[in-house]
DNA sequence: CGTCACTTTGACCAGACGGTCAAATCCAGA
DNA sequence: TCTGGATTTGACCGTCTGGTCAAAGTGACG
């Protein structure tokens, strides 16, 4: 199997290894918290073989968030404009609660590197989720514009569902301590997220002026 | 000035500026990045010297929790049981927004502390803060049980003002980020997040069912 | 002025950490 | 079986970090 340009069966595996392992430790500790030592064992891997397949701590922490922006952002993306606002929005939401359910050492390395000012993302934020919520945030104001949706800052609405999602998963130890073990945060979220964002969605004045004769 | 039992003006001061500093360092850098000889120089005293006056490094940070988690629920604390349930909502989403806004750096510390899953303030958070928050969140329980406030589950309820109004301080770069540097984020999140719970908080059926004759 | 508790500091230490390196081991293909 | 690149590792290094310590400085009060 000569190496035509890249990439060996092995090398693939212990690259995936490591940024499992990355993910472990960097959402647990955060960046400086984390060890190389530590990553290497948590991937079954010395330490200097490690870096033998990652140059420096630094560029296994950027190789995870390289890959996280994009599947964090997918839920938004995968918002249709030509489907019904409510259930668009709806479903959006479900989505990324579910992510967050799903995938909390991703929100968690995601938050802490936001919480650190962004050091490593400054780049994409600014480039790449700027724009995608901004074209995102002029579909939802078509949809308010033509009484789909109560009026409000598309901006600040997908800022919301950001923050109520994220919540759940970020401060879980603080929901868990507030809720006691007998409940089901996640649960719980699910259903209450649906109730919290009809009211807010939902149009106040149906827009049918004239059919009350 | 004999010192009968406690401290010193220069302890007390000292104490201050070592807390103040500490502050700013570990919103920074968290916990693990924050570096002792770091929030020495930001207070202007030696190492040593700061060692003087707090054992250990976990102790300033430690010192910092206690302060912070009672400065942090004084606004649910103050919401008015006797008050007019709407007004009374309203006006803790308003005085907690202005903490996160007048205090981020406190924000992102207890963030950061949270992310990490607390290791220093388990205890406190389920206990003191659960109480609180069960003692709330059956006040507007009842708030609800009389038609004055839509029926959601209380505690989620919290969790959504603690989620948005935080969102906006632990996460600014990113929020500013999307908004871009034209927009004032703190001024739009106070008058959205008065809309966005009025929705949420206003009772859908007015519970006036004879007063149409 | 002398005393004594309070305060400050330079020098130092042990351990942890990120990273290097040369040597050893593995393994697919000829 | 031999070969050469890919892989793995133990030993090592310089730096940083939390924390210690003995000694020096400071100032209020007798």
């Amino acid at each position: 199997m000569t190496n035509g340009e890249s990439a060996t069966r092995i090398q693939v595996e212990r690259r995936a290894r490591i940024l499992e392992a990355g993910l472990d430790v960097f959402a647990a500790e955060g960046f400086r918290g984390a060890t190389v030592d530590g990553i290497a064992r948590a991937a079954g891997l010395s330490k200097p073989n490690l870096l033998y397949y990652f140059p420096t701590k630094e560029a296994i922490y950027v190789a995870l968030l390289g890959g996280l922006l994009d599947m964090w952002l997918d839920p938004l993306r995968a918002l249709d404009p030509s489907g019904d606002p409510l259930t668009e929005m709806l479903a959006y939401i479900r989505r990324k609660l579910l992510l967050a359910r799903d995938f909390p050492r991703e929100s968690r390395l995601f938050a802490g590197e936001i919480l650190r000012g962004a050091p490593e993302m400054g780049e994409m934020l600014s480039v790449d989720l700027r724009e995608l919520v901004d074209a995102r945030a002029s579909v939802i104001a078509r949809w308010m514009d033509a009484g789909c949706l109560a009026r409000s800052d598309p901006h600040h609405l997908i800022f919301s569902i950001w923050a109520l999602t994220q919540h759940y998963a970020d401060f879980e130890v603080q929901v868990r301590a507030v809720l006691g073990r007998a409940r089901d945060p996640w649960a719980e979220a699910e259903a209450e997220l649906e109730r919290h964002f009809r009211r807010v969605l939902k149009p106040d004045a149906p827009p049918a002026p004239q059919d009350r004769p």
